[in-house]
DNA sequence: AGACTTCCTTGACTTAAGTCAACTTTAACC
DNA sequence: GGTTAAAGTTGACTTAAGTCAAGGAAGTCT
């Protein structure tokens, strides 16, 4: 199947590729369909290469002693991932599984890495977006050990809002089991906090739709990981 | 003040570099020094440059609401660090503070972009540290939110044991409030932790010698993130 | 050596968040 | 369109780990 190559110079890590090169990123590319929910690759397989999501969305995950699943990244269109085993030639450190129907191009790790040798921009755009990555998880760790679940979830709300331009309201773009999993925590858990900040009237929730009514509230309580006293 | 080639050859990174490429590394080099305790710089700060570490000990570290610090790596000679605003252009995510006396290298921003794009093997190095990076952190957050404090600490004593290549015993590199800190806890609760797998028989603890008892236990408890009731 | 600081440990208490279980709502599918 | 399944919510309970406070060990410095 053949691969177009505006699709390609779309996603952000070929951009500044010259026609020439684009051609032969191309070349190496192999195009592959998945459906909702199906494996992509697990924790300790061999990675020979690495995907970028034409359309669909894909999570990254990590899973606990008794099943228990801990979202790392949800990725969606234009977004590479399983670049980690490429480079470090060791196994895939989490488990990719689509959340959707997805389409996904496949860069095999020989060819792949031979044009990065070849191509200094190329490696430019990858070192950025490893160093993007890398920036990101400092932030999840940071929410992690020093925020509770309050802290974290604002941090999102704010995230998203940011993401949608929206500053009254935002909408949730995965289902709140994903997003407790997200934060780290269980969906009751997420629940019980969902309501203790509507009551709080820093938010209002409707199913997806969440209102942010107190911006400097939530400002606050992203910063200080704490629910102010009640 | 000159810096020698073999310091430079000697670090990871720059393994692979012809001579030449070696002797222009040299001269954008500055070399920097520290005493212990002293700040290198502070989260939200511009960066301009990264570091590698000739002798002495770096950790880089988040600090949370009430000054709670979560140390996220501790790094020592031979280890670059400071990199990610050199390629996101995003200021530092985190601080970095010297915990010892501390020669540094310091590699500024615009020469060290132009050396990686006339060098492709540089490159190649820079993305494998990248990644490599990020791969840890993946485990940093699967030990935070999905292990407990006594599963957290077992996967550490069992790295430390392969890294010191000692499978009967180990010795802390770091002071117990850093190990506490690095393993997403306080010095407390580490403290108790060891008593507990002490009297489980799964270590001793002789000051910073910790011998490994039962490594099949240990083990066990690094993988399923619990102590078995007891 | 003695005074000092810093690190470590232990105890009593509090609390955020996980577990288990029941129930409700929403979405999915023949 | 009605049955089934999945997702979300709520309650009662448990627990790991944090807080506060005090005391002990260990290394450092005149």
């Amino acid at each position: 199947m053949k691969i177009p190559i505006e699709i390609i110079s779309k996603t952000p890590l070929f951009s500044g590729l010259d026609e020439d090169a684009l051609q032969k990123v191309c070349t190496i590319t192999v195009r592959k369909e998945y459906d909702k929910g199906q494996i992509i690759f697990s924790e300790g397989d061999a990675g020979n290469g690495f995907y970028t999501i034409v359309s669909g969305r894909v999570k990254i995950f990590k899973v606990g002693p008794e099943g228990k699943e801990h979202i790392l990244h949800i990725f969606g269109p234009g977004e590479p991932f399983g670049e980690v085993p490429v480079f470090t030639g060791r196994p895939f450190p989490a488990t990719a599984q689509t959340i959707a129907v997805t389409i996904l191009l496949f860069f095999p790790k020989a060819a792949f890495v031979a044009l990065i040798h070849q191509n200094p921009s190329l490696a430019m755009s990858m070192i950025g977006v490893l160093s993007m990555r890398l920036r990101e998880f400092t932030v999840q760790i940071e929410n992690l050990s020093l925020k509770e679940v309050p802290g974290r979830l604002s941090s999102y709300l704010l995230y998203l809002s940011d993401e949608q331009e929206n500053p009254n309201a935002v909408k949730l773009t995965i289902s709140k089991s994903q997003l407790a999993s997200l934060l780290g925590t269980i969906p009751e858990t997420l629940s019980r906090i969902f309501t203790k900040m509507a009551v709080a009237q820093l938010i209002r929730v409707q199913g997806g739709e969440i209102q942010l009514l107190d911006r400097s509230g939530l400002d606050d309580l992203a910063e200080n990981g704490k629910l102010p006293d009640k």
